[in-house]
DNA sequence: ATAAGTGCAAAAGATTTGCAACCTA
DNA sequence: TAGGTTGCAAATCTTTTGCACTTAT
């Protein structure tokens, strides 16, 4: 039986995602700076995919003033932090999402309205260990996005249709 | 039982996929030109993932004067005609193969010397089908890339290793 | 002839980097 | 105070585009 789970939801603590973080610094020679806190911050108090200008609106509309290439070096660090993952989309700009509200999990991606969904399939995470396996490799990441048409009402695919066009 | 099988390979006929690209550039306006084709043969007759740069080398060395634009314009085309698959890995060029010499697979990537293999396996084609419909999607394409590190000896991740650094 | 294609150089978009001033520890 | 961090602007890198010239049909 097929199963496609939504990832699980998990309660932070984002207390902790600041200590978590700060450690992080700290083994990596480091500094706890506010910008490299409140970018933690934006990405856990808001809920999606965030592009680089996403996240420099969310800070400005918070408030927080700092620079494009802040938000570039401070993304690395978290990402290398694994708090944050990075999303290589298709035809958009890469974006961000934390990585600790949710169990691990791959992207469905509307091509008409770039809408993103989030699942997970034990099965699908099994299948791709073995054909690593096979193939004599370790695992260390893979990258799983399927592209398609979803059917919502409002999605701009679905007026173009309707036109005939 | 799991299988992850080497896609299969098929006999191409140049003369014939020279044919099936003038058939669609005549669809769509289009017109067939030297650089044109011999981008398509640069493509067929050589096996393997190929970047921009790659090509451009390639057809240099087959005496073939074409600017950088045009391989960039040709390339569009021959994926939109599906000719071509472009393919884009994380962190290195887009790159391009031939996608008639084999049937649809998927890529295992080496993170340390960024070797690429291929790989098809049924089960989880179908199991992408099913998750898509499950989540209301029509599928269009899939991106599935299996980072990991190979065991090859001559891999440089495994000479850092070593090194024990 | 005429619409389309080509090369070139400039433009665009995303990300990185050098550097002087500025903070954390 | 010493070394890491920031902002800014300049630099990179990849891909796209405007335009005058050339070519396929």
């Amino acid at each position: 039986m097929v199963d496609s789970l939504k990832p699980e939801t998990k309660e932070v603590d984002i207390q902790e995602l600041e200590e978590q973080f700060k450690s992080f610094l700290y083994a990596h020679n480091g500094k706890v700076t506010n910008e490299r806190l409140a970018l933690l911050r934006a990405l856990y108090e808001n809920d999606g995919h965030f592009s680089v200008d996403e996240i420099l609106d969310i800070m400005k509309n918070q408030r927080v003033r700092v620079s494009r290439a802040t938000v570039y070096r401070t993304l690395d660090l978290l990402v290398q932090s694994g708090l944050v993952k990075r999303l290589a989309l298709e035809g958009q700009e890469t974006r961000y999402e934390s990585a600790l509200t949710q169990g691990h999990h791959d992207h469905i991606v509307c091509v008409d309205c770039h809408k993103i969904l989030e699942f997970f399939n034990p099965e699908l995470e099994q299948l791709q260990d073995t054909i690593l396996e096979q193939h004599n490799f370790q695992m260390v990441r893979h990258v799983h996005q399927l592209y398609g048409r979803c059917i919502d009402a409002d999605c701009p695919g679905k007026k173009v249709k309707k036109r005939g066009s």
